[in-house]
DNA sequence: CTGTATCCTGTTAGATACTG
DNA sequence: CAGTATCTAACAGGATACAG
């Protein structure tokens, strides 16, 4: 395991291969659908409150959306406001941060535009062609 | 949920909260702990053969290096020659669209360099804050 | 309204053993 | 060498019920 971080490893302190590197925790950020779709949303829409975020992004349970929130809040992506009133009320949005992570996502989605077509034709392609000799 | 697609998606075409979308499927691709893996691997050192992956990328079982190399060859992203000789050879190399799909990770990369540090910070002041009043 | 706590199920991935 | 097949353990995530 160390010959890989050698081999393969930061060739200038970044290594994807070592599961605490900072880049493979983004990934597993970006990579996680709650997380985009929420930096997406408070992109998109501004502030939220917890029962409209609930709403825009309709088939998150409860415990998922809190907990992304949670994970969020703690990685500085988003702030979160609680006004004390007879109910609750929490406030959502994106940090300086959380904005700039929706810049990535805006590069994951160019890039998307650009070439998913090209992904979908080499999956038919793929798809069609004879089950092996 | 339809009124999920309609109020907060695609404004022009693109829809991150539909499953469906190509955009989720390439968040599907980069966010694959593995996915990424091979493609930095091999977008560093040039074709690889099955073993030379497998060292490379050590601590991936054979079972997830067969099952991303399948999946990405059929996306498109890399191109699998099979060379039949006494004992098979098999090389793996990044195809064209697998080489931008890298750009995208530089990308990532760059962002994890630039606010990495920050979201450590708010890690840690999130965490060595007091446990509610 | 905004969560928290619990249970329960499906998927995922690692280990292991075997084949062309 | 380069996989395939199978079993199982771990865990993420959904449903539900309840609380501040």
């Amino acid at each position: 395991m160390t010959a890989t971080q050698e081999s393969l490893g930061a060739p200038r302190g970044f290594d994807a291969f070592d599961a605490s590197c900072p880049s493979r925790r983004l990934l597993d950020a970006i990579g996680d659908k709650w997380v985009s779709l929420v930096v997406v949303a408070l992109g998109l829409r501004g502030p939220l409150r917890y029962s409209q975020l609930s709403a825009q992004i309709a088939g998150v349970s409860q415990k998922m959306l809190t907990q992304t929130l949670r994970g969020m809040e703690r990685d500085g992506l988003l702030l979160r406001t609680v006004t004390p009133s007879v109910p609750v009320r929490v406030d959502y949005e994106l940090t300086p941060l959380g904005a700039s992570l929706l810049d990535v996502l805006r590069h994951v989605k160019e890039w998307a535009e650009a070439h998913m077509g090209e992904v979908d034709a080499a999956r038919a392609a793929y798809d069609a062609r004879p089950p092996a000799s």
